[in-house]
Parts: C-alpha cells; sequence; structure tokens
DNA sequence: GCCAACGTTGGC
DNA sequence: GCCAACGTTGGC
C-alpha cells in the first residue's frame, strides 16, 4: 500500500453531495456518470483499492473540499450509459453495445470540520500547483500530490462523518 | 486530419 | 445569468 495515491473527485451538491454519499449504506457509492475521457483513464488505470479522495463541491455557492472518501472497488463498466432514461446516457455506448464509461466504487471516511474553500485554496501559495486553482480546469477528476494532500489534510481538520 | 459549430463546466 | 475555457462532434 505504499504506493497509495490521492485524488479529488468534483460533484454538484444539488446533484450528488457529500451528504447524500455519507447517508447511503456502508456509506458507499459507485461514482457514475463520468463522462470525459481523461477523468475516465484516471479512473480506469490509475484508481487502486485503497487510494484517498477528496470531495469538492462545484457549482455552488462556496465550492470546497468537504470531506474524504476511499475507494473500495477497482473501475467496472458504468452501465448507466446504456439506458435511454438515465441522465448519463450515451448513444454512442448503446451503440456499440457496452459502454465506453467505467466508474468506480467510493466509500465515504471522513468530513472535514473545516471545509475548504476554492477560495481559501486560491490563498494558499503552497497549493498553487494544484490543477483545481489552475485557470479553466474543469477535468472532475484530478490526482492530487501528496504533500497538497498533506498540508490540505492538516487544515481542514477531518473529523468522523 | 482539420476545424467550425456546438455543448458543457463551473466560477463569479 | 454571464461567459471563458475546454471537449466533442461531424462535415469536408
Amino acid at each position: 500500500m505504499s504506493n497509495k495515491r490521492y485524488w479529488l473527485m468534483k460533484t454538484e451538491p444539488d446533484t450528488f453531495s457529500f451528504d447524500d454519499l455519507v447517508a447511503l449504506p456502508q456509506h458507499t457509492d459507485g461514482w457514475d456518470g463520468i463522462r470525459n475521457y481523461q477523468a475516465r483513464n484516471f479512473m480506469r488505470d490509475d484508481f487502486k483499492k485503497g487510494d484517498l479522495v477528496f470531495i469538492y463541491h462545484s457549482n455552488t455557492d462556496t465550492p470546497a473540499i468537504v470531506g474524504i472518501a476511499e475507494v473500495v472497488r477497482e473501475a467496472y463498466l458504468d452501465d448507466s450509459a446504456l439506458d435511454p432514461k438515465q441522465k448519463y446516457y450515451d448513444p454512442k455506448s448503446a451503440a456499440q453495445g457496452e459502454s465506453r464509461w467505467v466508474k468506480v466504487d467510493v466509500k465515504a471516511k471522513k468530513r472535514f470540520k473545516k471545509p475548504m474553500s476554492l477560495k481559501e485554496i486560491k490563498e494558499i501559495p503552497e497549493l498553487s500547483s494544484m490543477l483545481l486553482v489552475k485557470r479553466g480546469m474543469r477535468l472532475s477528476i484530478q490526482p492530487v500530490e501528496k504533500k497538497e494532500w498533506d498540508l490540505l489534510l492538516k487544515l481542514g481538520s477531518p473529523g468522523p462523518l
């Protein structure tokens, strides 16, 4: 487990919040609906069981990192792409008969006692390397460096769910 | 393979 | 609601 990696996943709290994840059985859900190749490739090729993930609320009043989750199941097919009734329906996948997208299962572990807002993160020079603060960076799944992770952990004071 | 048009993201 | 940035699509 020495090669554990760290990640950040965005979610829009109006659609699916950290609290929604916590409320589920085992605090666990499949992270489906990712429809971007770069994000998919991270999940498919690099996400390993035991990796840790910051959950980030985007497109909301105060965008912020709000908690921590753990990867509990590695990549498997995201079949929500095949169902026309689903929000994340993907006609191309349906035409192929197999989803081109994948999901992983994540389990909520800790809640930041002090959510780290995007505004605060931007004010910390040591975090200027984060993809999150780069202009125009919309990637919904991003790698996080260990030193960035450790600093955010210290600042966010993670506690029980 | 190029690239214009279009759709989405997401901060503000 | 605005709109810049970016990704995808599809005609050629």
